[in-house]
DNA sequence: GATGAATGAGAGTTCATTCAT
DNA sequence: TATGAATGAACTCTCATTCAT
């Protein structure tokens, strides 16, 4: 008994043509930010992986070699924008450690107001993506945002203690609604003189932000 | 012999019972109650046609014989935050003329806030839309949202600029970044103590911001 | 100060064409036929949700309203199947019973093959997919699977032990193994001459079997 | 401040480094292999190029060198398949040969089963293959596939017809039929009792199979 | 010869929208 | 007026295959 011999043609369906390799750094930050860029022009929900390759110039399956999901990206958006953050802070620029020494307390708010401003102009476009997309979108993001925000209160009235411990400020205010109040106003002018405008005219609203926050809008006392 | 089942047996498929027909008024805003209290919990784009139908207790047709598609609700949504707000403000409850005759402008601005936490929390499920979607959600939104907020500005500024014009409050500030500044604390005490919160303190925020905007941080003068 | 409505054109995407409803336990079947002949024919990997909605002549979208997923109509089958199958057995087509009082084990034999080859006849399409789909599809049919070959040989073995209690078989032969082998030749015959065949001689498969199992391959003592 | 990272970072992305170059053969059989044990725990469909070449070590395109497509390899499969088959019938443990000389039909049905089951035993990854997907797994394969399972019909109706004409069994039987009898026989206990199973008694399973198909299962007549 | 990043067609699934009833 | 089954474009994700290195 002979058996034939099976091997058969085989049927290419399509030609594929793989464009030249980049080092995987490289092309991952490549992905990065070109999703960066799409978070923050559509927001999370209407922008499509489609979208984020094709700003990358890659095919849609190369995303997936570098990030596992669509809302992996996100969140790796977060982490690198969380890093920076720390850094930031660690560098002391908004450190009441500043303020020691200096009695000016306006001149600190400056300061500190000025450095985070020019933090979150750098970081545009991460910084939309992170203050736009606060609505839920993954379990882990929501916890993530949370602690970011929480974190960013607890800096501010931990600061804003020292101060009052110092006597730098006035002692009846409440921390913790303060810390809110310093949030709101930054976020607030952010959004609108720093994130889509652009040569915002930062010292400017640090300035008029520090003199709002030191002094209050009552008029001068007579 | 008897064998296990492999499936879970749940079809999507409904019987049809036609519902008594209701005033198109009633019915129109059973849908609106119905898909704010969604896009509320959910978010616009998270949000489905199933979910509001659901909600409302009506078939999937129905919703679409009182709006022509999702992106109208949540445009019939924002209008009628629109109005509350135009009566709010017409009102006189946050206009100026309340501080007409009456020096005190801290005592104003107390009230003003108090009125303002008030309406946001009587009108908690729509503010929590028209703040949380805020952000972009559709290209064709932006205008609208944008208008929203700018119109926001607009009234603080104006009323700012008028309380220069008394000599109530100090006139070297910038009404419009102010404007912003009220804003932005203003959305910040929402979110974090009013929205989500079952019985606010509404009259310690107001007394805390009208405190602090009133006098700024700076220690009494000696 | 007057608000603008933001109430704008909406831009319709694309037409959509609903055809005529059906009852819903009618479109049920019509998918769960189409799936069983797509599955049948390439087997469930290979087979496509595409396939299965041009086959049954509706969108894709409708295939969900149904099954949850392609392994549920899968499984969906495999629970059709399996309730046919208790039938069958129910019927007492095949059971010992109709041997007692009967003293021709080769005749009930005959019988009870013929009735099973006719049972698989009649069910060719799923039966395809049941005996073709042994690989891993889903846990659940896995389990599904297992238990079903496992009563299958409990079945056939339960009934040879009863035949040699009643002395009508040799008691030597291991119960177990004569379930495998029976179960075996069956497989193999239904799957050569039932499953892919027109007009298959169903009482001939029969005949043949029941002498092979009956009477052995030994020539006759002379 | 410290913020928990968001993702598990895990990247699809390997390192460059590559193996020392193998002889031709040695990489193909290395290859084969890899594939036969993937292709006999996933299934055909299931396995993926990347688990092969993980299996065998390899990088994916090295694969390409060897083998042309995915379904080449399983072709591959088959034909080795096929060889060890030929050889197993060549050196006539199976032939009726044996039998010449020996009137004993049985003690040559023992035999011939006992070293089946062991070829299948011994081969038994590629054989796991060959009987698991023997169904349509794509149109391309059924031919080869239907090749394999017909030629070994052929086999065993040629050697039933054989030892009609030399008398040892009865004349009446189709030989077509015993030999798809067998062959579902054997393989019903090959996928039961060899395949997944440590330490066969595959003495045993012979010894059965060839009393059940030598003697039937009448009771010796009194 | 060996590598593995890149490719892109096509898979399963979702959901805003339509319209026969 | 009200219904809900039907629709299909668009989505996220997979994986056999290619080719610059």
């Amino acid at each position: 008994m002979t058996l034939t011999r099976l091997t058969c043609q085989s049927s290419k369906v399509q030609s594929r043509k793989p464009r030249a390799p980049l080092h995987p750094d490289a092309r991952r930050h490549q992905l990065l930010t070109a999703a960066t860029a799409v978070f923050a022009h559509r927001g999370y929900r209407a922008a499509g992986i489609s979208e984020i390759v094709a700003t990358a110039g890659v095919a849609r399956g190369t995303f997936y070699l570098y990030f596992a999901s669509k809302a992996e990206v996100f969140l790796a958006i977060a982490d690198d924008f969380y890093d920076r953050l720390e850094i930031q802070i660690a560098q002391g620029g908004a450190s009441p450690a500043l303020a020691v020494g200096s009695p000016d307390g306006r001149a600190f708010l400056h300061a500190s107001f000025r450095s985070w401003f020019e933090f979150f102009h750098t970081h545009r476009l991460a910084a939309t993506v992170m203050l736009t997309e606060a609505a839920a979108i993954d379990p882990r993001f929501d916890r993530g945002v949370a602690e970011l925000r929480r974190s960013a209160y607890t800096h501010f009235a931990a600061r804003f203690r020292t101060f009052q411990a110092l006597g730098m400020v006035r002692p009846s205010l409440s921390a913790d609604i303060i810390a809110h109040l310093q949030v709101g106003m930054f976020e607030e002018l952010v959004k609108a003189f720093v994130l889509g405008v652009d040569n915002p005219d930062l010292d400017s609203l640090a300035e008029q932000m520090a003199d709002f926050e030191w002094n209050g809008v009552r008029p001068a006392a007579r």
